[in-house]
DNA sequence: TGTACCATGTAATGGGTTACATGATTCA
DNA sequence: TGAATCATGTAACCCATTACATGGTACA
């Protein structure tokens, strides 16, 4: 049953875990929440529920709103949880490749003018400093680094480490720019 | 015809366009180059070839090597380079999100307790020392930086943008330790 | 002569996106 | 009453990996 399990059916349940939602609420999740390390349309989300449920690590209850509508409130099963438990408990030691269409255009810049490859590189810079800007305007959100073994401060670490890796972009790329800047 | 167009065929036309070669070289390029922000099995990659032949992209002569094999030797066509030279030319004004399975750990990991956090963290810290020290390995085969408008260039810069990114997360995965250590 | 590597393909399957499809609820 | 959003699903398709399949070449 191991091999039915792939990484968005532990992420479903890491959420299930933490409160019992419907699809729609845990679509809301990925688009919000999850957004800067996983994502998943709804398309994708209601089969892989399914599918959880057959293999019994999860269950749902039917709640009615309204008059008519029908939702169903999934709940993580102990099965489940152990499921769960026995993912985040350890990791896989190998390096994963971050596909990078940037960088894949950047390596072939030696055929562009000098002019060409400064547009590229400011653009994709723009890119970043927005997303930057973003994350830093999240962090004042925390007033105060959250106490360890709470969810705000797993937040808190996630939300670094995207700051962390903008920053990193933007000094990346202005130190591209000042190479090719500098050099005939 | 555009709606053909896969990244995928597009770092094809890159390397042909800068050599010709057979669909083996080809991945060979992926395994080792390229592979550091792309890559493809040869799997993918012989369909692709056939792909773009049939779109007169590419073009090959056969090859014998010894008696009887024979080898495609791929060369790019006019109409190929032109759709390349498009291609990298532009960029979509976008932020692609990194789905990252170890900030998923994380950010679930308020339910582990401190060691087993901790495990996780020193775990993923070595995966990324090792990759730093790897790429600061290939980093002395430069004595010095590139001129501009050479391949060697974009090697160095593409160089450079790893091991940021392996500092940074480096820094980050510390942080998040010390973070873990001092508070209750 | 056997093993590592060169060389080229196809088939099955998994993971993910886009598009198709339907209907209820809420609120202006 | 109409628009935005809630809510749930399926179908077609694309990209990528794993496995299946075959045979030649170089070299110890």
């Amino acid at each position: 049953m191991n091999d039915i399990m792939s990484t968005l059916k532990y992420a479903i349940l890491g959420l299930l875990n933490r409160k019992s939602m419907t699809g729609y609420e845990l679509k809301k999740e990925f688009e919000t929440t999850l957004f800067e390390f996983w994502n998943a349309k709804h398309s994708q989300i209601y089969p892989e529920l399914k599918d959880l449920y057959d293999n019994k690590l999860v269950n749902f209850n039917i709640e009615v709103s309204g008059n008519v509508l029908q939702k169903k409130l999934y709940y993580i099963t102990e099965s489940g949880k152990k499921y769960f438990y026995d993912w985040i408990s350890k990791l896989d030691n190998k390096h994963v490749i971050q596909k990078d269409e940037f960088k894949l255009k950047l390596y072939f810049s030696d055929l562009l003018n000098k002019d060409e490859r400064n547009s590229l590189l400011l653009k994709e810079l723009e890119i970043h400093s927005k997303a930057l800007m973003h994350f830093k305007t999240n962090l004042l959100k925390f007033d105060n680094i959250p106490p360890s073994n709470d969810t705000d401060f797993v937040d808190y670490l996630v939300l670094l480490g995207g700051i962390k890796r903008e920053e990193m972009v933007c000094e990346w790329l202005k130190e591209c720019l000042s190479l090719c800047q500098n050099r005939k």
